[in-house]
DNA sequence: GTCTATAGACGGATAGAC
DNA sequence: GTCTATCCGTCTATAGAC
């Protein structure tokens, strides 16, 4: 994490400084990426008034100052974490682009975002946060990149229904359903863990709750699940 | 909210002041009230670490002094708060004690946690907050509370599926199901109004989406749906 | 029971040496 | 690119007059 050479003096245009730009350019991102990741975890614990700049950069093993020489403001580090996130969510929604049948393309994408529940739950959390309180500071990207792609999804879905391959459910409803229930595996977990469920946290019970999931989703909108393996 | 009669020396065993005595208790169970839901409202917004005493007070419309008079720490303030909403969703959680009949007691518990969700969403935002954030000022509430009342449903659903009146579902699943979706329409009403759906924020469309998740966790669990009205 | 003033800790952000 | 020291604002909580 520390880099004592000298190299302020660098000219920019100098050609025989360019190895130097490029191992400074990797310590930018690498610093990067490891106080994005961090403040993830800070903010997921604390929220965004919780979490200080100090504690990101203790957790980061760097001193507060050096996280604002990357990030000028502590909004400019968040939002820099949701629009991540954001990335995230969409390569898992690609799942349901896939696939024209209605039990593999929505089995799929509960598995998808239940996988995305189970190695980001951090993510999951920061991200609900956000909407809890409001949702001021992704306002654009909800109106931006989520809403075009339900929209997607749900004419997909109604057209489905039209060709009697799933019961007349409200597609929007049917999403909300999904949604929370997948993400109530990483936003709650805390509350899973209390009610003493055998489904905790092991990879095992994980699973298991998924496919139970996937049952669920699939009996409500009224198609037969295909089983799996 | 003032109060300028000189009280301070009403000695406590005065018979003649136990009308004074009344007021003063008047007093506090009202201004308590109206700082508890001001409280709510408050960290709802912004969280436990991002409300303020001062933001709290100000809603009151009392010093800030006087907030401290009535609870000695935000915390305390924040705990009771909680505790009220336990003891509301626990009304709501009723609804699934009276019948033996599956479909009308599924529905039924729906169709409270929806109107829940509808009639304190400020409640619900702070619940999943203290969660999220690992619910550490509630563990209580949590094992001592909802955990035996989470017990006894299941085993009752679990009786409903012995008896061939619901599919095989997990029971602990199903219930994670249940509140996941009815309290995503309070706790993530931002997203829901951003992505435009209709059902935004009116009574009827509300109602609407209450029927429609009835509908599909009835047929989750694979029962038929007794309809409505 | 009400309210002003303030103590004391901690927050985000920056200056400037290295 | 790293890090110490510090500014200044806000926070919780309390003291003490009324």
């Amino acid at each position: 994490m520390r880099h004592d050479e000298a190299t302020a003096d660098i000219a920019e245009n100098d050609p025989a400084s360019a190895p130097l730009r490029r191992r400074k350019a990797h310590i930018r991102e690498s610093n990067e990426a490891h106080l994005l990741a961090c403040a993830e975890a800070v903010f997921a614990e604390r929220g965004l008034e919780g979490a200080s700049t100090a504690m990101i950069a203790e957790r980061a093993g760097l001193p507060k100052a050096n996280l604002h020489y990357y990030f000028p403001t502590k909004l400019a580090l968040y939002r820099r974490v949701l629009e991540d996130l954001f990335e995230d969510w969409h390569r898992a929604a690609d799942t349901f682009e896939g696939s024209d049948d209605p039990v593999a393309a929505i089995s799929g994408y509960v598995r998808a975002k239940m996988e995305l529940s189970r190695r980001r739950p951090l993510g999951s959390k920061v991200w609900a946060n956000e909407i809890i309180h409001g949702a001021e500071h992704m306002q654009d990207i909800l109106t931006q990149r989520v809403k075009p792609w339900l929209e997607s999804r749900v004419t997909v879905v109604e057209d489905w229904i039209a060709r009697g391959l799933l019961a007349p459910v409200n597609a929007q409803t049917l999403m909300y359903m999904i949604w929370a229930t997948t993400q109530h595996y990483a936003d709650f977990d805390a509350q899973i863990l209390a009610l003493g469920g055998k489904r905790a946290l092991t990879q095992k019970s994980f699973d298991a709750s998924t496919e139970e999931v996937v049952q669920l989703v699939i009996r409500a909108c009224g198609a037969v699940s295909p089983g799996r393996g």
